[in-house]
RNA sequence: GGGCGUGUGGCUGAGCAGCAAAGGCAACAGACUGUAAAUCUGUCGGGGUUUCCCCUUCGUAGGUGCAAGUCCUACCGCGCCCA
């Protein structure tokens, strides 16, 4: 993997770039579409490459567990077990210490934690979530399928993520909730710091992709919202032999200090490696976070909320499923030119999501990836111009 | 013509003496950011000073009860069976 930046913005901390693999070049700052069990659900890899997404992120845990890294690997990796051509990323399974941890528990989401959503609760230090164990080693985690214990650490994460074949891989982390305490943090992130390490020394240099590929190993920086503990982390994990850096965890209560948590990272990594933040990407936050350094970002948003009937246009996001929609023999979006928009009408697509055909969805999680995709895209130009 | 059965909020469908009346659907509102979950939550007769109060409801009209969607009578509608 090889990292060119193109142009530095001087009115932020927005660049523009590119990643060269051996799978192609991915142009940043880039979307990175959530593909957990290698599909974009409802979509076939061709379909998704007609999105005009350019690389995309699988996880590691869904698929240790369906159908095993053995098969994928058996089937000649990643890249061609799903047939798709791009550069691909995989994702450790230190979301899943989160999401199906702490992130079960009290049913919150990881990034933002809105106020009215707390209810006082604090994890403090040695508080172990109900379903799974975090231990300095790694993590004892239940399958979430049949309920098989399992256990992966650092070792675990890099030998499935070879064995996968990605272009980019990333080390096994733990993405603490909003919820912990200065005392929790510091220990997560010592954990983290030292899986890191871990991460490195395992990591076989003779590890391929698909057609002989090298993998490039991405450190994830953590530290939640405290400023020091980020700073910190931003300084070890960048010290360190990474070709790109992770920023994972919460960032704060709100947006603008989402924005400042980021800057505090990315002005203290290696300006020449790329940044991918680990999981943010409503449409709203894309050019806040570009602005703020970041090159590469993945985010479910825009697959997900399609399959729950949104679909993100110039109008802001609409909800699909609404009768009123049947009534209107228009395009999603009129000024969009993605294969959906040309041919299928909202009064269509309405009909297809009430009656729960996966039809409706799938073109809604065309027309999203479509439209975000673009949306970078526009925001690409923009740098260019010197206009962000 | 006779017999049996049935009629509940937008729909569906429980309830068979002490409920503004289960559940489902629809509707309306909300959540979702490295995808466990094509999911979850709230509202859903009307009004109010909204952890409580008032009003109007269970085909229609009467009746019996302290109390009736729930029992009785008549009528109307619907269904099945027998002539």
């Amino acid at each position: 993997m090889n990292f060119k930046i193109l142009k530095k913005s001087n009115k932020s901390r927005a660049r523009l770039g590119f990643i060269e693999t051996e799978h192609g070049v991915v142009e940043t700052p880039c979307l990175v579409p959530v593909a957990t069990q290698a599909v974009i659900k409802t979509l076939e890899s061709k379909e998704v490459e007609q999105t005009k997404s350019q690389i995309l992120i699988s996880n590691i845990f869904h698929l240790h567990l369906k159908p095993g890294e053995k098969i994928v690997e058996k089937a000649g990796k990643l890249h061609k077990f799903m047939n798709w051509k791009k550069p691909l990323m995989t994702d450790s399974g230190g979301y899943q210490v989160f999401s199906l941890g702490f992130g079960r528990d009290f049913g919150l989401g990881s990034k933002i934690l809105k106020e009215h959503s707390q209810k006082g609760e604090i994890i403090k230090l040695n508080t172990q979530p109900q379903k799974i164990k975090i231990n300095n080693d790694g993590v004892v985690f239940h399958s979430p399928i049949n309920g098989d214990e399992l256990f992966i650490g650092p070792k675990e994460s890099i030998k499935i993520q070879e064995k996968l074949g990605a272009d980019i891989i990333f080390t096994f982390d733990e993405c603490a909730t909003p919820l912990a305490d200065l005392n929790y943090v510091k220990k997560s992130l010592e954990r983290t710091h030292r899986w890191a390490k871990e991460c490195l020394k395992v990591k076989s240099p003779f590890a391929k992709g698909y057609g002989g590929t090298k993998q490039a190993l991405y450190g994830i920086v953590q530290g939640s919202r405290f400023k020091d503990l980020r700073i910190e982390s931003a300084k070890f994990i960048g010290g360190l032999e990474f070709e790109g850096f992770g920023i994972g965890g919460e960032f704060g209560n709100d947006k603008k200090t989402m924005g400042k948590m980021i800057e505090w990272v990315v002005d203290e990594l290696p300006e020449k490696k790329p940044r991918h933040l680990l999981g943010v990407g409503y449409l709203e936050d894309i050019e806040l976070i570009i602005k703020s350094g970041v090159d590469t970002f993945d985010c479910t948003v825009p697959t997900h909320y399609a399959r729950r009937g949104i679909a993100f246009t110039s109008e802001g996001k609409l909800d699909l499923k609404k009768p009123k929609f049947l009534k209107k023999n228009e395009p999603l979006d009129k000024s969009c030119v993605c294969n959906v928009c040309l041919n299928y009408k909202k009064d269509y697509i309405c009909h297809l999501l009430k009656a729960g055909e996966i039809t409706g969805m799938k073109l809604l999680t065309f027309h999203n990836l479509w439209y975000f995709n673009t949306f970078v895209e526009d925001i690409r130009a923009k740098i260019k111009r010197g206009e962000i």
